[in-house]
DNA sequence: TGCCGCCCTGACAACGATGTCATATCTAGG
DNA sequence: CCTAGATATGACATCGTTGTCAGGGCGGCA
């Protein structure tokens, strides 16, 4: 900037102003101005002049979700960049796989460059750790997951309700051996999709015991070898709920290699890419990724515009899609 | 750090010493130092030291891709962020939507926010105007596109090898009449990618006249529409080739609707999520996002660390996977 | 003509940190 | 006991920018 007010022979003063569009500057002067920036290539320092800036922002948001690769952070991850881009914020995005430490590091790192708001798909056990940045003013916004030790908006799936759906949807086609493939129970979303999903059975009246219910699953890997493990019984489901999009695909791998693609009824929590191009068709509980992101974004927007109501939780509608799988009838008893 | 500083009853520079784990302060002080820090929940400016700090670094990389949720965009940034993690460097993505002034706005957000580096996947003409700061000194590697106007290091998919070899995939096994859909002709990559198709035909010996090659598909509708169209011919193709992930997704679309995938050849360059649970498996040209991500974050940090070797091109090789549809025969004349 | 007020403009301090340098304290060796 | 040299610490300038404020020029009006 002293370049290029040395350029333009003005005071270094000037230059921010013609940089910002400030007033009362002439145009003969702003004209000057703009002919030396452009020769020396000058791009403002947008830190240094929030060091002094009023509103102190830095028009940069952190989103924090399992993994940039996966398809659900993915598509949350461009619907917060589209509602970041139309207010010229930059998207800091990191990946945890589910890693308690990498949340504090990346929220740590986030923070030391002074982040505006934080979107978070949070995997420790508590978020108390937020609670001195939260009074700092800080917004913060959970997604997907909801905090635990502090209070703060959040934006989530009808776990419940789209499990307790899924549910019935396969109970309703007089399958009772319905397995319950999950992930790690230690993930407030996974225990409330389990929860929906052992209520519905009881509503059904279909004793519980006698449902395998196998949790820990974090990829598609360890889902595979899980059903397949199922089906080494005397008395194999015909019928599996899937709680996760990673899960879902180690189950149709495994179906797949079992030959049981064809008589076994699925449900996957979560959409699947090409999942209606599968022969069935996989019948999910579909997320809406994009209005979770739009939702939370927007959220931190207004928090940062002064909206000071109280922390509120938008839960976002799931859907369930027929495509087949979900539709298989249940084997014969043989 | 002025609070801190004060809480603890020592000068603001013993406390920037603490921080920093700089030599020369004694236990006693540290402890005091560290306990000030912690009561206040103290998280140091990184962008303020950075305005007096010898290197000047922001740690701080810019990632532009297609989309932050297309698969393969998605693997790149994950590959990046792993590489960038290691070295304690925060990560911006972006996503263009092939928007020539996206790209250009996405850059220059970048820069004002102080990137320490560059890697982008670009759409514009020309990337003349990253010269300047090219100069400057700020690394800047292209993944998946070559540059334009400069030069610079990129790493790129075997583009050209990797559409011959799958249109050679096709042609040995008969195929004839082999349709070419592919992206938007203004792409590089895309345009290597016809001249690889175009090049095998020729050592082949077909006529190129006769073979449909159609362009500017951008995504899996209407790459969808352009396959229906193709079918509506007195002489269909017996084979395709598309040439990227969501043309090819559009492909398949448009072959189960005509009910034309059993009989239909079919090889797609970048492979496609759950291609090997499709009936048949889709035959791909697979790139390597990871390998492609991962080497050009490499390459940043090289760039950063004082490598001053001429721009080099890295080229990432391709895998042909069969997986059923690249190997249906043609159908018969009839 | 003289004064008020508006429009432009730049000097200067400040933002939160670090680099430089001077100074105070301590330790060891003669 | 004195001093050189190491260790520990803080005052101050500085990074690139913006907020504050003062001042110069000029037109309008009494």
């Amino acid at each position: 900037m002293r370049q290029v007010a040395a350029l333009a022979g003005v005071g270094v003063k000037t230059v921010s102003r013609v940089i910002n569009n400030e007033p009362n500057v002439s145009a003969a002067t702003i004209a000057k101005v703009i002919a030396a920036a452009r020769t020396l290539d000058y791009q403002p320092d947008l830190h240094a002049g929030n060091l002094r800036r009023a509103d102190g922002r830095t028009r940069t948001l952190g989103l924090l979700v399992s993994s940039v690769d996966n398809p659900f952070a993915g598509a949350v991850h461009r619907a917060v960049e589209d509602v970041a881009l139309e207010r010229g914020v930059s998207v800091f995005a990191s990946s945890l796989d589910d890693d308690p430490d990498r949340e504090q590091a990346a929220v740590s790192a986030f923070l030391r460059r002074r982040v505006d708001g934080l979107i978070l798909t949070t995997v420790s056990e508590s978020q108390a750790y937020l609670a001195p940045e939260l009074r700092r003013g800080t917004p913060v916004v959970f997604v997907d997951r909801e905090p635990a030790g502090i209070t703060s908006d959040a934006v989530v799936s009808d776990n419940y309700d789209g499990a307790a759906l899924a549910t019935r949807h396969l109970l309703e086609r007089e399958h009772r051996r319905v397995a319950y493939l999950g992930d790690k129970a230690n993930i407030r979303t996974a225990r409330e999709r389990r929860q929906g999903f052992l209520d519905e059975l009881g509503r059904f009246g279909v004793a519980t015991r006698d449902v395998p219910v196998i949790e820990g699953l974090h990829d598609a890997e360890t889902a595979r070898l899980a059903t397949i493990a199922l089906f080494d019984s005397p008395t194999p489901p015909t019928a599996i709920f899937s709680s996760q999009n990673l899960v879902t695909i180690g189950v149709i791998h495994a179906l797949r290699e079992l030959d049981r693609h064809r008589d076994t009824a699925l449900v996957g929590f979560d959409d699947v890419p090409l999942a209606d191009m599968l022969e069935p068709g996989i019948t999910v509980v579909a997320q809406n990724p994009q209005q979770i992101g739009r939702v939370a974004a927007e959220r931190v927007f207004a928090r940062l515009d002064g909206d000071a109501s109280p922390a509120a939780r938008t839960i976002i509608p799931t859907r369930l899609i027929e495509r087949g799988s979900g539709e298989i009838p249940p084997r014969q008893e043989g």
